[in-house]
RNA sequence: GGCUACGUAGCUCAGCUGGUUAGAGCAUAGCAUUCAUAAUGCUAGGGUCGUUGGUUCAAGUCCAACCGUAGCUACCA
């Protein structure tokens, strides 16, 4: 018997369970159904992620305490993912006191080590409110694109990313006031000297092999130390022998692994070390998306290493969810709550879907609302529940509910049968597609059967009844083998089917034996159909505003924009009066520009298609309002237009003859 | 620009370490059937496997370049 421990990510405790998060889980849970189906100790565990700036401000509007909150959420989340069957065996919060203590363990372990430094960072500070502003607390227009009311990391709009330091006139989004700059000293984990454990961390099969292609060249591209401290106030655990430094929340969400198996621990008697030391037999197997792997295959297996952990066994990265092709988003209203949905569909139906575009790769997954409902309509109902409808009629019509003493025929069973270690075996590698897809298969065959022999005809024949038991109870038991493959999928489906079959509830070894003189339940409807009127009416219900954290974001812009956005953009003529090679960079050409009353600098990339010689003199047009942009090479300020796609084919602009340097372009 | 993926029927995708006339589901058309939740079965149309070269007795499957898409990233201003 394996055992293992299972984990998915830490939802974040500022908000409600919604699809991203269900498809998640329901990957981790497949997998651990399945495993507990073949008989292994498996333990999943999860909790929420509660620490961070977020968490503390939500708190704050809402006027509760953090604590408050957290507990609010905590329970709203356990009631959500048990409605959608998610087995963990113990939800539990990073806010524990387990948590502190493995957190400090781990902390002290690197420091003594002396894994961790200090430097001093610069960073706006909120003066009114007298903290530190997270980038997503800073809001200002995009250095580049000029976008008004950008967040502090990156730009909505044109998907710059940033320095917060960089925002033009930027503005706490806390109290509106204006943000000053102020120093000082963050702890780091001295990731860099890790470089060499990772190095060979990551190709040790813990990872699908796409990761560990991305991940090595992360590591390619050297490592930066990472920054685990933030000043107070801030919702988190004090940093051991520091004044107002708190754990940043990455640091310690990962933590909260352990924090809530050695809870559970603790409830059931298992021996957390057994599972968590260098040397465990014990297998750990994180399930994630593909938004974190840096915290999960760099920091998180860094940090555990040289605090004396083990690493985990496997980290298994999911892609994200896109409705009907859109990223699910708050901030664009496309995303859809675990309890929205609810209000309109079965689980099963959720996870089947799911479970049916699932692989083992790490590609992102489209929730087509038309696909959707021909899956489950198709598939669920019109393959595979029609298997048991059609047959169970006539058993109980004439045979009182009695299966045949034998199977009528043993070789369509054991094609059946001898599917269990394949569909095992994808199981294992989280090739759910692959299973369903094998399964429905399996079902076709299955009606296949009962087209051909018809047993509505032969019922009409009273010589032929037995046969006609015989064909059905086949179907009975068909049905049962391929619902039996589906268990860890479907559990609510299956829960009703095992309550019909009345032989008590399948195991991957059971289901390989046939159901013989058995009498049966009584059978109801299991599953019933769905159409795209609902699944609308669905994504209507999730259209209103959740109710959550960040700020209302702006409603996405339209392609057309008013003069007014045209007149913020200040063109000007402008005279080329100089131009040199940059040196040290391939496609630079830094330009004198004179533009009317003064000379200005643009490093432009146009040298694969312009001689500075050959500019000397020109004409051209450039956005005179840019704000300067420090490059590698110096700062420009502002930008030459040209158009082309590049390579030899850039063609700058220039203005007919008369154009004056300084004149503004409308 | 770099990196990592991906590009197979109208749509969603299978095609494992290269090997007979490239498959499935949905959609479309026709037929059969009525036990079953307008469910099921059979049949048909539809693909120069992104493009161009190359390796090989043999390539959707390997290699290169190019085109296109996505994510990350940069000397993209």
């Amino acid at each position: 018997m394996r055992r293992i421990l299972v984990t998915s990510a830490l939802p974040y405790a500022n908000g409600s369970v919604h699809l991203g998060h269900l498809l998640e889980h329901i990957q981790t849970d497949i997998w651990v159904r399945f495993q507990r189906m073949r008989g292994h100790q498996c333990i999943y565990v999860c909790a929420d992620d509660t620490h961070g700036t977020a968490t503390m401000l939500l708190a704050e509007q809402e006027g509760v305490s953090e604590e408050e909150l957290i507990k609010r959420l905590h329970a709203e989340h356990i009631a959500d993912f048990n409605q959608f069957h998610i087995s963990h065996d113990n939800y539990y919060s990073t806010h524990s006191e387990e948590n502190q203590y493995y957190s400090n363990l781990i902390y002290t372990q690197l420091m003594d080590r002396g894994y961790i430094y200090t430097e001093n960072v610069e960073q706006l500070f909120d003066p009114e409110r007298k903290m530190f502003l997270a980038d997503r607390n800073v809001r200002g227009e995009c250095p580049r694109c000029g976008a008004p009311d950008q967040p502090g990391d990156n730009c909505d709009s044109c998907g710059a990313t940033y320095d917060a330091r960089e925002l033009k006139n930027p503005v706490s989004a806390l109290s509106n006031s204006t943000p000053i700059l102020r120093n000082s000293e963050h702890y780091f984990v001295d990731l860099p000297k890790f470089t060499e454990f990772l190095k060979e961390y990551i190709h040790n099969g813990s990872q699908q092999p796409e990761i560990a292609n991305k991940l090595n060249e992360w590591i390619e591209g050297g490592l930066r130390g990472w920054d685990i401290s933030r000043d107070a106030p801030y919702f988190g655990f004090p940093i051991p022998d520091t004044v107002d430094k708190f754990f940043y929340v990455w640091m310690d969400a990962p933590i909260g692994y352990l924090a809530s198996f050695k809870n559970w621990c603790t409830k059931n008697n298992v021996d957390f070390d057994d599972f968590w030391r260098r040397d465990s037999d014990c297998e750990v197997h994180h399930f994630i998306g593909k938004d974190i792997i840096n915290f999960h295959c760099l920091f998180w297996p860094s940090v555990l290493h040289h605090s004396d952990f083990r690493t985990p066994l496997k980290v298994h990265v999911h892609g994200m969810l896109t409705m009907d092709g859109v990223a699910m988003s708050k901030s664009r209203g496309t995303f859809v709550l675990a309890r929205t949905y609810l209000d309109f569909f079965d689980p099963d139906y959720l996870r089947y879907y799911l479970g049916a575009r699932l692989t083992s790769n790490s590609s992102d997954i489209d929730f087509g609302s038309e696909d959707f409902v021909t899956r489950v309509n198709g598939d669920l109902v019109g393959k595979l529940v029609n298997i048991a409808a059609r047959s169970e009629g006539f058993l109980a019509k004439n045979f009182d509910n009695k299966l045949s003493s034998e199977l009528a025929e043993p070789a369509l069973w054991q094609e059946f049968v001898d599917e269990a270690e394949s569909i095992a075996a994808w199981y294992e590698e989280g090739d759910t597609r692959r299973v369903v897809r094998r399964v429905m298969e399996l079902a076709d065959r299955c009606n296949q059967y009962l087209a051909n022999k018809a047993p509505w005809q032969l019922i009409k024949d009273a010589d032929r009844r037995d046969e006609v038991q015989g064909i059905c109870s086949m179907g009975i038991n068909l049905y049962r083998t391929l619902i039996g493959f589906l268990k860890p999928i479907i559990p609510g489906l299956t829960e009703r089917s095992e309550e019909f079959l009345n032989a008590g509830p399948l195991t991957w070894e059971n289901l390989t034996q046939p159901l013989l003189s058995h009498r049966l339940g009584t059978f109801g409807r299991l599953l019933n159909r769905i159409d795209l009127k609902t699944f609308n009416k669905m994504i209507e219900a999730g259209a209103e505003k959740p109710l959550t954290d960040d700020a209302a974001e702006p409603e996405s812009k339209s392609e057309d924009i008013q003069i007014d956005d045209f007149l913020k953009v200040d063109l000007r003529v402008a005279r080329i009066v100089q131009a040199d090679v940059v040196d040290g960079a391939d496609k630079l050409l830094r330009l004198r520009l004179d533009v009317g009353d003064h000379e200005r600098t643009v490093l432009s990339g146009i040298r694969s298609a312009y001689k500075p010689d050959e500019l000397i003199g020109r004409s051209t047009v450039v956005v005179a309002n840019l704000q300067p942009r420090k490059m590698k090479f110096g700062v420009s300020e502002g930008m030459v237009l040209a158009a082309g796609p590049g390579g030899s084919d850039i063609f700058l602009l220039a203005p007919d003859e008369g154009a004056e340097p300084g004149m503004r372009v409308t």
